[in-house]
DNA sequence: CTGAAAGCGCTTACAG
DNA sequence: CTGAAAGCGCTTACAG
């Protein structure tokens, strides 16, 4: 590949000046007809600059880890494409990376942070009680911003608005005439389960529903998890007409033990799930989802960990575009006003 | 961070034999005194070697590019985790990148590959006619393995053992009493649409079935063509008794047209897909599948890529582990023995 | 056997 | 306003 020396041959000046004319500093007063010639030379030999040499001396290596629990899970690949976009239209690389890397024992993060080989990190933590040691990965000054998980706290965080996509949810079973409403939520020590909780118990209660905690757990968000909730609910007796489920791998294994259990969707209970996939169409039945701005979510997150102060934290809420429902054939009117 | 110097300093000898000593150069005969005091000066000072220098210096980025055509798709994570595991494990970084990168306008991969920051490329052609400029990309020397899609050329490549993962499913159903089989296929301007459609045509003709051209489609793998190969297939007046879908994503438009149509699965026709994902089992019905070694496809493609002199050509099957029938609920006898 | 030195390709304070 | 020079942190041929 041409180097910036051959560029500056053929420019007929110094590589300095090639460096400052392709780079656009600003204090650099050339003749036109100089930073022409150097940008035709640039152009002929497609000259390209050396990363390893750039990253070396400026070092900074415009590469940052997406580092996620689950590259299975029915929101990574929106995340990944909102934050992969917002990425290469900066220049940056995107390294990827299982939240597995980070438990103990495994030294990854801190090598590819102590390589100086990535500028800083877009974390999304596990559902459930962390595995992680975050305060160890804090090591010199490297960026992070934590995503769809925490909300507060030493890091900047980026989150989903829960809220309103929790409320989106429940009002819509509501305006189908539901009152007796569950919730399938996630882990209680993870901070979206207790964000999705809280925003639920709000909802419900602003509305004057009964909240009864048979209807309500906390298993988590894999389909196994979804399984187990709807068997817990549904050995509960009085079970409810209708189950706002916080996540939709979870969703999956909710409809799948309903069908087990002979419980018809939505002639018995109706479902309704955060976050849309592809194949939500194919689900029995097609199961009514809210989408969530995941897809701005990752792009937000990395734009958080690109811009501003790096040492200043923030805690940002993804609102815009809003939850939007995709009404499906999984939710209907509740039972007693059938007939 | 530590640099090599500091270590030096801190063991008393040269920053060349601390780079040698930790490099393990084995030219190096250094008494085990200095080599002990060089290991735990560097563990004392947390030493890890600057990457860009060291890339700089060896011109290898130990990072490589992932380019896959959709990180939607049901092939994808499993592909993913294969790489990234055999990467990891080699002290290499995974780049994500979707295909469209590559498309005509984008200099994304040139930029890449220009700027040295990738070593070499494993590459996912899209399904249906090729938009990318494969020539293009061989710049420099750089290596590329092209995966599951091409089996031959200029490039080496890497494929699952397609006509493998057909004869399981074939078989499955030609055991069930299925002689009426059809399939709905990829492209057959790709080269894995080709193989896929040939390996079907081979093994219904070995075993002396009916090979009927309105029961074989060739639309492509996504949702959409698989609803539009169901469609075509039902109009035709005389279906068949069963389905090979050679993809997962094609095989759910399958089911979501064949319920609109009035066609139930398993009953009046069963259906069997390649892929097997997590969420088989809340598609309804759940769906028979044939799970392809996707994860060892992912790993074979990082060792092909990293192994071996980087101008042989080489063209590898992963035949193993075979590909495993998972019987789930949308296959079952043909029509006519039921009653 | 070990160390001093060169050099990978950039960027940027500094001198002219 | 422009260029020469230093230097980022490594690795490795070379000299001793």
């Amino acid at each position: 590949m041409a180097k910036i020396s051959d560029v500056a041959a053929l420019a007929g000046v110094s590589a300095s000046a090639v460096s400052r004319v392709l780079s656009g500093d600003p204090s650099l007063r050339v003749s036109a007809s100089t930073r022409e010639r150097v940008i035709a030379a640039a152009k002929e030999l497609a000259y390209v600059p050396n990363h390893a040499a750039r990253s070396l001396r400026t070092s900074r290596s415009r590469t940052i880890a997406l580092v996620v629990p689950d590259v299975n899970s029915a929101v990574f690949a929106e995340l990944a494409s909102g934050a992969e976009d917002e990425a290469a239209s900066r220049g940056l690389a995107i390294v990827l990376a299982r939240a597995e890397r980070l438990t103990d024992g495994s030294d990854w993060l801190r090598r590819m942070l102590g390589e100086a080989r990535i500028d800083g990190v877009i974390l999304q933590l596990p559902d459930g009680p962390s595995t992680i040691d975050l305060e160890s990965m804090a090591v010199g000054g490297t960026r992070i911003v934590v995503i769809n998980s925490l909300d507060s706290g030493q890091f900047s965080t980026v989150v989903l608005d829960d809220a309103a996509g929790i409320r989106t949810a429940v009002e819509h079973l509501r305006a189908a005439g539901h009152t007796e409403i569950g919730l399938v939520g996630g882990h209680q020590d993870s901070a979206t389960g207790r964000r999705r909780e809280a925003s639920f118990l709000a909802v419900i209660r602003e509305a004057g529903l009964p909240v009864r905690n048979q209807w309500i757990t906390d298993f988590g968000y894999s389909g196994a998890e979804g399984r187990a909730a709807m068997e817990v609910i549904a050995a509960n007796g009085a079970i409810p007409t209708a189950l706002v489920v916080a996540n939709l791998n979870a969703a999956l294994g909710v409809l799948a033990t309903a069908s087990t259990l002979g419980l018809r969707v939505p002639t018995d209970i109706s479902i309704v799930a955060l976050h849309d996939v592809w194949y939500a169409d194919a689900t029995w039945p097609p199961i009514t989802t809210v989408r969530m701005p995941l897809s701005q979510l990752g792009a937000t997150a990395v734009a958080r960990l690109m811009d501003g102060d790096p040492t200043s934290i923030t805690h940002d809420t993804v609102s815009s575009p809003e939850p939007v429902l995709v009404v499906r054939q999984s939710t209907d009117l509740p039972r007693q006003s059938r007939k």
